[in-house]
DNA sequence: CTGAAAGCGCTAACAG
DNA sequence: CTGTTAGCGCTTTCAG
């Protein structure tokens, strides 16, 4: 910057001045404006964000922690907010907690450390008085996406596991004519597979339906959890006619362990899941499944993230309700 | 650090001996080593990376650009890079290039500001130039991936796409009888699609077969480029009885394609990919492949990449040849 | 073994 | 409208 200043013959601080997108208080002549960006531009000066954060305590950089990088669920939310955040010349840090309560905890850590100015989490480990803790001591603005979280300090955008599930399950009840139904649900009672398991019991106890020994099963959040939860149907006296996975990748594990073993879907089971993700339209027959707009869901975390990272909004956390809609395909 | 040398009644310069790794050359009394240690503890004291950065000139941080977090080719080498650089405490900043030149760009220019300390990149826009120019200039280590990259001033993991290919080509000859081959290629003739295309063409010529006009055909790099092209063959007159696809979502695109519109795989269309990722075996039939160890390779490049941050190596980029097998599932 | 002091590259008062 | 100056929170000489 001193390079900048001594080729266009001023100070360092009129470079600061001019560079810094906030100063615009103070006026600068236009020659002397002009000046300055053509010796940026002759130097290919460009500023050093570090100095710039640690001076102005904001790093121009959102902080992202997903749960699991291979499920595609996250993606198009993911590259949403990096649009976002693009737009705004924010930086974006990815985290992956692969479920693991450990790495939570090491991403709070991570960005006290290391300050960003906003957070976007689907935290699944993590308590609500950790989560509360966390944003007390650092003040720094987080988003959470999931209803398993209360929001007391934070927003939350979410809501859709509970009504959406039972809105489905009553579905495969009265549409679809099933009565053994079963719900592959997540291992440790993780989010957001206890919210979508009361959707399940809700609409069983009002279609009057009872919930045998072995309908529910508890297994990771992944392809392979779908896998090994078939595979515990099939070895079942008499296995539910269908399945509701709480996410998609388990549903598409359990119509591909199905079809493997040499079962129909859905002639033999239905099997319907939570969320489209691309591979939900590459397995045959494609997932029946609950379907949000992910990409806007996206740009609403960021949106929304920003609006407290500019101030514009402060106080208790808010709560956004998502939409979902019941997408049937060929697999119930 | 003041509010902690206070409370350990030192000065804030002896708590920083005490708190950063590098300086053990000064030794501190064991005594007063505890009373900080107390004194962090008491405090929740976290130091303040910022800082630390502005003074050390390191960040502590890895940067990766990737083509597409869609491409579930990236994931397990993504996820190996953040393994192997939580084990270091860097932290990640991952940026998606979307395979458009001025996210590659712009990548550079992040980098530029922000510095980090090393990158990895799977540059398909960037040209060589380009990218000895951001080295000579910002002396960051970077290593990409892929052999598209002449290894002058980076290290480069990848050399692959032209053998492998050509050996699942000459095998589609040799071994599957087929004759009329087409190959789904990348528009723009963004890498890795000509390396590969070269060793699909290669192939063809070693067995003294013609490539007909319309059995290259250039698409993007995801699965609807895979249907487009797969709906473009079909509208050929005599198309080709195998297909390359250039990478998997392509080929997985086009038999997903060719089954919606009432085609058989593999009997009417043998369809082969590059590299194996989870929707290879969603898809029935399960993709035949060029598979490579994709965590491996991540771990690869996290390893040689700290060897330079490291200063363990310098000087020219290096070579580092994946390894790879075919493997013969039901698409061919 | 420990403290005082300089300075990393920038921004933002404060003067003028 | 522009220059001078004081730090942001650390690390690292230099003294002692």
């Amino acid at each position: 910057m001193h390079d900048v200043a001594r080729l266009a013959g001023v100070s360092q601080s009129t470079v600061s001045r001019v560079l810094s997108t906030s100063t615009s208080q103070v006026p600068i002549s236009e020659e002397t404006r002009q000046k300055i960006l053509n010796a940026v531009q002759e130097l290919g000066y460009q500023p050093n964000m570090t100095a710039r954060s640690l001076r102005t305590q904001r790093s121009q950089m959102i902080a992202i922690m997903i749960g699991d990088i291979s499920n595609a669920f996250y993606h198009p939310i993911v590259r949403a907010i990096q649009d976002v955040a693009r737009a705004r010349d924010y930086d974006v840090l990815i985290s992956n907690s692969d479920h693991v309560y450990e790495n939570e905890r090491r991403f709070l850590d991570t960005v006290l450390r290391r300050p960003v100015d906003g957070i976007v989490m689907a935290p699944h480990r993590l308590s609500t008085e950790e989560l509360d803790q966390f944003i007390l001591r650092s003040h720094i603005p987080v988003i959470a996406l999931g209803a398993q979280v209360e929001h007391t300090l934070m927003d939350v955008v979410g809501g859709t596991s509970e009504p959406a599930t039972y809105e489905a399950v009553a579905w495969l009840i009265q549409e679809k004519g099933h009565r053994r139904i079963g719900f592959i649900s997540t291992i440790d009672d993780m989010p957001p597979g206890p919210a979508r398991c009361k959707g399940y019991q809700r609409a069983m106890l009002d279609a009057g339906l009872s919930i045998e020994p072995g309908y529910i099963l508890k297994h990771a959040f992944t392809l392979d959890g779908g896998r090994h939860a078939m595979h515990e149907y099939l070895a079942q006296p008499n296995p539910p006619t269908a399945i509701f996975g709480a996410n998609a990748l388990m549903a598409i594990g359990a119509i591909s362990e199905a079809q493997a073993l040499g079962y129909r879907v859905p002639q033999d089971f239905a099997i319907m899941g939570f969320d489209d993700i691309p591979e939900a339209t590459i397995i045959h027959p494609h997932l029946t499944t609950v379907v949000r707009n992910l990409p806007e869901i996206g740009v609403q975390l960021a949106e929304i993230l920003f609006e407290r990272i500019d101030g514009e909004v402060s106080g208790p956390g808010r709560f956004f309700q998502s939409k979902w809609m019941l997408v049937e395909r060929g697999s119930v």
